[in-house]
DNA sequence: CCATCATATAGGTTTTTATCTATGAGGTGG
DNA sequence: CCACCTCATAGATAAAAACCTATATGATGG
């Protein structure tokens, strides 16, 4: 017996004969001639080589081998069944994978959209991955992950991005530092100072670096960090400045203080980005969804800037 | 998703390439070219609905969906299994259904060869029917059974029959009958007595009618009854004479006697009779082959008469 | 006995399927 | 950078599947 060449519409129509028990009343439900059943059934029994059904006096009896296969053929379609019933979950977006890329700094924020999501799903899995932009750049580029967190998105042609959050960055100083009290900080008073800051390429390094360089200010003392909270401890024990996402701070380390530098707002925006040349899983795009109506409900809505109604619209649109 | 043009060889390529992660090393094993392979995992896709894999630098991921297919596919490639194994037990005849429809005498030796074979083949069913000539007569015209026991076997051109034991008749009287004791009794001293006879068209009655008839004599004095018990007992409780099957009669029931008539041997011959025109169960086949080796084991061997041989080549020659 | 119903067979048509070859685009590894 | 892989796409074809109509055969039920 060669599986091969049956085909499921062939089980369908011997399934309907051995419960109905005619051949005829199996052409009228399947809307069908009753040679064509005929014949479909004379073919399966060729190819399981075995005789299914017997006819005897117009009465068909279904021999031992038929009627097994009849059981057969219901498990089978109770498996396709179920896997329906998975299907239609995992496109409601109640079951499925969402992998998501970010850099090291919206792990302060990502957190808190994943948590309510996670519990109103789940079934859904969330494998984060965290790494430097470099990093999660080099994800994004193979396309490894369904959703990417920057600020700066990368501007290539096939992504799509959706500003969700301002990134404010502060100025950091040790508690005891000269300009720790003043409210009338300006850039060019900081400029002796040593800064600590993350590798170059960081969307906070980038930000800060173009804005002194639009200003025609160098930085005299620079020492990098590969962390966050690296810097935030390092400036906390005096070892220089920071330039850092204010959602890295927690809110009450009483080790360093934010100066109010006046002549600066240094701020960029965290987006959702996707790409648009492969297929966007329905956990994702149910996330996306999800970070729409539920942003400010997650996150503090002073910095809210919820943009991502035209990314999902734009997402909806193409399959 | 419409299951109905899915054949199982697409399934069969899908599963190829989940286990090798690969479209290329899939088309080799399986000797097809790639662009097939592709192509085919395209079409799944589409009746799908889903996207089953992901290609991304050269290899394969397989998608959420894909997996619970594949799973789907495993379990539904085991009970396929399941069944070619079912088939193979029934072709080999440790399974399956064995109907039997035999004449009411025929009990008397038939379940001394039904015994040993079902204790060998426990998993065969074995309905037996028990009737009269004419009522296992109509269950054959009708085909409704694998096997039929007669003596006398129907001399349609679409059976087969198969002689296996003698089926010899005495004349049974009641033991205080004056010719009980006889050693030299002839049919004509019969002649005035009542017999118990089973119905016409009994083989045994057919017999014995037809052995008068050509010696021209004629019973004045007949009563029928339906069972070879009837008589025996009506025979012991001194109602008339009975010519019943040897076979019938209990070793060692001292209310009656058998007559030693001298001039007239009664004996017709056990056959089992199929249908050519219908396909014969594995298990039937089966059984005719046990009965042909085991004959002389299960029955007395001084009756049987193994004509089997023809009956089983025979039917192993057509299909 | 005839009208009716159920199934089987024969023969034909239209889709589908299962393949192939040729070719192109995109990575990978020396 | 080139040879070599991997996969995708297009276009073609032969086989088969999935149907149909017409017709024959055998019960069944008044």
């Amino acid at each position: 017996m060669d599986l091969r060449h049956i085909s499921f519409r062939l089980l369908e129509v011997f399934m309907c004969v051995v419960k109905t028990r005619s051949i005829s009343e199996t052409a009228r439900q399947l809307h069908l001639t009753q040679p064509t059943v005929s014949q479909q059934i004379k073919r399966l029994q060729e190819t399981v080589n075995e005789p299914l059904i017997v006819v005897n006096q117009q009465r068909i009896h279904i021999t031992e081998a038929g009627f097994a296969l009849f059981q057969t053929c219901q498990q089978v379609f109770g498996h396709f069944d179920d896997y329906q019933d998975y299907l239609v979950e995992l496109r409601g977006g109640e079951r499925g994978r969402c992998k998501i890329a970010i850099v090291n700094t919206a792990q302060y924020i990502l957190p808190k959209l994943l948590g309510p999501y996670s519990n109103l799903h789940p079934h859904v899995e969330l494998p984060l991955e965290i790494g430097n932009r470099a990093e999660v750049l080099a994800r994004f580029e193979r396309g490894e992950d369904d959703i990417y967190v920057f600020s700066h998105p990368p501007s290539l042609e096939h992504a799509k991005a959706g500003r969700f959050l301002q990134n404010p960055l502060v100025f950091i100083a040790p508690m005891n530092h000269p300009l720790a009290k003043s409210s009338h900080v300006t850039l060019h008073d900081l400029m002796t100072e040593r800064f600590l800051l993350r590798e170059p390429g960081s969307a906070t390094r980038m930000l800060f670096e173009s804005e002194l360089q639009s200003r025609g200010f160098v930085l005299s003392d620079t020492v990098q960090m590969a962390s966050n909270e690296a810097i935030r401890v390092a400036v906390g024990s005096g070892m220089g400045l920071g330039v850092v996402s204010r959602h890295v701070l927690p809110a009450h380390d009483k080790s360093f203080c934010m100066l109010n530098v006046v002549d600066v707002q240094l701020a960029s925006h965290w987006y959702f980005v996707v790409r648009t040349d492969r297929h966007l899983s329905h956990a994702a795009r149910n996330f996306l969804r999800f970070a729409e109506l539920n942003l400010e409900q997650c996150l503090d809505k002073e910095w809210v800037t919820n943009e991502l109604h035209t990314l999902n619209h734009s997402l909806t649109m193409k399959t």
